[in-house]
DNA sequence: GCACGATTTATACCA
DNA sequence: ACTGGTATAAATCGTGCG
């Protein structure tokens, strides 16, 4: 049999006794079929100091047989770029490789070992140089004795091949939504049954299973027969992870199984803590949500919300078991628990795109690709481009740390600007990254000779010039591919599926090159070398001071700049520059944006300005963060809007000053005096007792879960004592016990100030109750 | 023992 | 669990005072 087939995921499984690798694939035309590869090797290697290869083999092949390694032999690899003679040792099964590694480790016959801890799927894609989530070209037979599973046709591999098509096929998905409820406080798998679980799937069709009560055996039986019958490929929830240790567990007490694998197989937690299911794609979207830093609660309504849906006021969880008790609001939970469910799937139709094209990219597959960190995510793809080019994986081991220096940053002279250009470098790390072609394996370590290389400008690290490192080649297939992609978009119907997938395909390459410089300069990175990463930000510094150096010349006036960009008052030498820019520097450069009218503070990485069509563009000021009191920023908001617009600052002064007296006088919503911090360890970890953390540890008191990474709401309280002690939860704040004064004197006037000072008006100025103050600002 | 400046701790932002 | 650069607030430390 000869057939295209799109890969959705793989494990591997053992067959007649040998370790097999299972594809679970989909073909064009919507059959399900598994694939066995049972010509899989397990393999790692290993090098040998000064000694010969082949009397390591000698001297270790007897007594490692006893470990399973079934045969060595020597190949061709490179370490860093360096050619070398490497040990292949091929090991029966991989829970050998183990033990084998750690004999090796004592025997001292060899010197290092490669790849022991690449899994055999892993390897697998690697070696056949396909990813999941895309097309195969397959050559495959039938069998005697392949596993025999519904719905699906098996057949033994010949042959497969990658294929280019960016075609999805249509897959079988299903959103889930599982309704558990407590009756104080979160609901527990020891007590508390399912009372609901809401399915809503890619053919529309909505499923609910509920239950009355006592017992959840039928509502966890009906619901795995469910998924046998749909026999669904993807699995979509959104906390879903919780939600199936949460059913493994009541599957246990009701004496159920949980048999929704395609082999019948129960989840299994992975090690990376998620769940994963034989032969299906289990995707949990709170990964996705809990990577955006701006939200404060990581509810679905919240993640929803961040993405454009509206969704209505909805009952909060901890009314769950008052709704539940009570026949008459029963209903308007399921009802819910419907609504989520195909709010998950509402989601998979914002997301889908851009996590299959991210694990098309990275070889990891659709349910891995939200749980990898960017750097794992980068690695997945370094891995695959070193193999293409004999490099040897370096083992995964957290390095000494030493610090570099990063970006340049230009110190602005506070005052508003006219007509500010600001002139971008697109890309410009990757960029620097190909034009000198930096990369771990490029690199030549002092005391090695090198005729014809590149050298940083500072710390004169050199890369030499004839050979590509896999940093380099992965930028070049990344930049040129995104190039491509941008190109056929131009030519494709906006809003139409094509237009869809490509888009987010020019999305993920962006980002996946953003991230290597960051990879480069991690100290958990296989692929980590600090001289690399410091490369690239001193030929960054470099090609920012050129560009200075020669807007100078030219006569333009620079006012700021923050590593890739430099702020220019306009004037018609500026296309001279960017003229410069391409041929000199053979770099590239745009005019990003253009600024009316800008202000800066005294302070770097902080100003705000118009733009051409009057939007006003905040950057790190208060407005933008945060760690601020809502009234705080909404009144700075408001004094830069006046004085970019106007530039009348007794206007301004006599905004803040209403403010300033409805404050005083209680006139402000509590919402609006809440400031809200993210916790970024355990409560009782923290050396300082700040604002935040005594907050937090009084909501720990009353019951409340408080995890790394919740933002804490609190308010000040009056009191004389230091304002952390009076710092408390929002929720337990009545309005009477605000401490006003505090929000005038540490929220609103610094938050004014901050523009208003650029003016020359002082905290006097502004908390100075007479008319009279007003009137005679700015005239003596 | 206290006031006050210096230093440390913590957070969130920019690129 | 990708980097460094930066501003800022509040807690805490350290020192001079007497």
């Amino acid at each position: 049999m000869k057939a295209r087939l799109w890969l959705i995921d793989l494990n591997s499984d053992f067959l007649l006794g040998k370790e097999v690798v299972h594809l679970w694939c989909v073909s064009e035309n919507g059959e399900r079929i598994l694939l066995v590869d049972d010509s899989v090797e397990n393999f790692f290697f290993a090098t040998v100091g000064n000694g010969s290869p082949e009397e390591a083999i000698k001297a270790s092949f007897p007594e490692l047989k006893k470990y399973g390694v079934l045969r060595m032999e020597i190949c061709d690899k490179r370490i860093l770029g360096k050619p070398i003679k490497a040990v292949k040792i091929v090991v029966d099964k991989s829970e050998n490789i183990e033990r084998v590694s750690g004999r090796l480790d004592k025997l001292k016959t060899f010197q290092k070992i490669y790849e022991d801890d690449i899994r055999l799927s892993t390897r697998y894609l690697i070696e056949k140089r396909i990813t999941p989530s895309s097309w195969l070209e397959v050559e495959a037979e039938e069998s005697p004795n392949l596993p025999n599973i519904p719905n699906f046709k098996t057949f033994k591999v010949k042959s497969i091949e990658p294929l280019e098509l960016g075609s999805i096929p249509n897959l079988r998905i299903m959103a889930i939504h599982v309704l558990k409820v407590g009756e104080k406080g979160s609901p527990k798998p020891e007590y508390d049954p399912v009372v609901a679980i809401s399915i809503f799937t890619s053919e529309g069709e909505f499923k609910q299973f509920t239950c009355d009560g006592r017992s959840d055996k039928k509502l966890i039986d009906d619901f795995v027969n469910y998924i046998k019958s749909y026999d669904p490929d993807i699995i979509l929830g959104y906390g879903i992870t919780e939600d199936w240790n949460y059913l493994i567990e009541r599957s246990k007490r009701v004496d159920s199984m949980l048999e929704v694998g395609r082999n019948y197989a129960k989840p299994h937690t992975s090690v990376f803590g998620h769940v994963s299911i034989t032969g299906r794609i289990c995707i949990d979207l709170f990964h996705d949500a809990r990577d955006n830093p701006q939200l404060t609660e990581y509810t679905l309504d919240e993640y929803a919300w961040s993405l454009g849906l509206k969704i209505g006021p909805q009952i909060p969880e901890h009314k769950y078991y008052e709704y539940l008790s009570d026949s008459s609001k029963k209903n308007m939970l399921f009802k819910q628990s419907e609504e989520y469910a195909r709010l998950i799937y509402t989601i998979w139709n914002i997301m889908g795109d851009f996590i299959i094209q991210l694990s098309q990219l990275t070889g990891l597959p659709m349910d891995h690709v939200l749980t990898a960190s960017a750097g794992h995510r980068a690695e997945s793809y370094l891995m695959r481009e070193a193999y293409s080019i004999g490099e040897l994986i370096p083992p995964r081991i957290e390095k000494p740390y030493v610090s570099y220096a990063g970006g340049l940053v230009l110190q602005p002279q506070k005052g508003v600007y006219e007509n500010v250009s600001i002139l971008d470098f697109s890309s410009m790390y990757p960029n620097i990254m190909l034009k000198y072609n930096i990369s771990p394996d490029t690199y030549i370590p002092s005391g090695e000779q090198c005729e014809d290389c590149f050298v940083s400008p500072e710390s004169g690290h050199r890369f030499r010039k004839d050979y590509r490192g896999v940093y380099t080649r992965m930028l070049q297939s990344l930049l040129e591919a995104r190039k491509a992609v941008r190109e056929k978009l131009k030519s494709t119907k906006e809003g139409s599926l094509d237009y869809r997938i490509l888009n987010a395909r020019q999305k993920v390459l962006k980002i996946l090159a953003n991230t290597l410089y960051g990879y480069a300069g991690w100290t958990g990175a296989r692929w980590y070398l600090r001289e690399v990463a410091e490369s690239v930000a001193e030929w960054g510094r470099y090609t920012i001071r050129a560009t200075m150096e020669k807007a100078r010349q030219l006569g333009l006036r620079i006012i700021y700049g923050d590593t890739d960009s430099i702020f220019v008052i306009d004037g018609e030498k500026l296309g001279e520059l960017m003229k410069w820019i391409e041929e000199e520097l053979a770099m590239e450069a745009r005019i990003d944006k253009f600024y009316k009218r800008i202000l800066f503070t005294e302070a770097k990485k902080r100003y705000g300005g118009l733009l051409e069509d009057g939007t006003l563009e905040v950057v790190g000021l208060e407005v933008v963060r945060g760690d601020w009191a809502e009234i705080a920023k909404e009144t700075q908001l408001g004094v830069l809007k006046i004085m970019l617009e106007t530039m009348d600052v007794n206007k301004a002064i006599s905004y803040v000053r209403n403010v300033i007296t409805d404050t005083r006088n209680g006139k402000v919503d509590l919402e609006k005096l809440v400031i809200w911090k993210r916790m970024t360890k355990p409560p009782e970890a923290y050396e300082v007792r700040a604002p935040h953390v005594l907050a937090a540890l009084e909501l720990l008191k009353r019951g409340w879960r408080i995890d790394v990474g919740d933002k804490v709401g609190y308010v000040i309280t009056k009191g004389t004592s230091r304002i952390g002690e009076r710092a408390k939860p929002y929720q337990l704040v009545e309005s009477k016990d605000i401490d006003y004064e505090y929000y005038v004197r540490n929220q609103l006037v610094p938050a004014a100030l901050r523009i208003l000072e650029v003016f020359g008006v002082d905290e006097q100025a502004l908390l100075k109750e007479s008319r009279k103050g007003l009137m005679s600002f700015g005239t003596g």
